[in-house]
DNA sequence: ATGGCCAATTTTATTGGA
């Protein structure tokens, strides 16, 4: 079973590329990001005549997730536990085979001491409650845009970005606080080397001058990277006509 | 050294992205 993540940057903006590239790749499970519309504008019937079923937590404009997948979505769970009718929509969950799936977009941040930064910190703490709720005992996939690199590795210019919004230490401390249960970044357990990005910023044209970050990350609990076999970047899929600024990330489970 | 692009809405600017 392949489960994909990607942050389109807006679905509708980006149908045909993602109409292209499910036909392409052929992932049985897709997570989206930034799908940035309402749950009434998601292009439904593209999406499935391209064979998907599809599960949404949209909202207007900004942020939206979603949960594309070949066979039957189950047990649908939007939102963090609590949240308010109208919280940020970052955050959907649901059963698919034996597999607990989550898309999650996790927030941006602005800049390291921002209003938007302090939110940020704050979103992370709560998703790491809700992750300590969960059985990391069974199969648990939590992919999405994490908004944060794990280390210099993931940053092609490391001293730049020392201590910057996407690379700062408590970022990155509150992301292991989430995976603290017994998830693990799943890509590398399979790449050891630096310079494997899954963003690049449009304004730099950073796709084309190699530079970009890891941020799109595949959290998994120890079940789930037991049968894992792969985690590849499908870079090819951020080349070409109005791309996203992010590339897939696709994991292959038995 | 700076800023660059892209999408949606509030649209001929603004907000947000990362």
């Amino acid at each position: 079973m392949k489960i994909a993540t990607w942050n389109v940057n807006s679905v509708r903006a980006r149908l045909p590329r993602v109409l292209d590239w499910l036909a392409s790749a052929r992932p049985d499970v897709v997570c989206l990001q930034e799908i940035k519309c309402l749950d009434e504008q998601f292009p439904l019937e593209a999406i499935q005549e391209a064979g998907y079923n599809v599960a949404t937590y949209g909202q207007k404009t900004y942020n939206g997730v979603a949960i594309l997948a070949k066979s039957r979505i189950e047990d649908v769970v939007r939102g963090l536990p609590g949240e308010a009718p109208d919280a940020q929509r970052r955050v959907i969950g649901a059963t698919i085979g034996d597999v607990l799936v989550f898309s999650v977009y996790v927030v941006n941040g602005e800049a390291v001491g921002s209003e938007k930064y302090a939110y940020k910190l704050e979103w992370l703490k709560r998703l790491a409650e809700y992750v300590r709720t969960l059985d990391v005992k069974e199969k648990l996939v939590l992919c999405g845009d994490f908004n944060v690199t794990f280390d210099d590795r993931d940053v092609y210019d490391p001293e730049a970005w020392r201590e910057k919004i996407l690379c700062s230490t408590p970022e990155r401390d509150a992301l292991k606080r989430v995976m603290e249960p017994g998830l693990v970044d799943a890509f590398r357990r399979f790449h050891d080397e630096a310079g494997h990005y899954t963003w690049w910023d449009f304004r730099t044209r950073g796709f084309q001058r190699k530079q970009g970050l890891r941020i799109d990350h595949f959290l998994m609990s120890e079940p789930a990277l037991a049968a894992t076999s792969a985690v590849e970047i499908d870079v090819a899929a951020r080349d070409g006509e109005k791309p996203s600024d992010h590339a897939p990330v696709i994991a292959t489970l038995a």
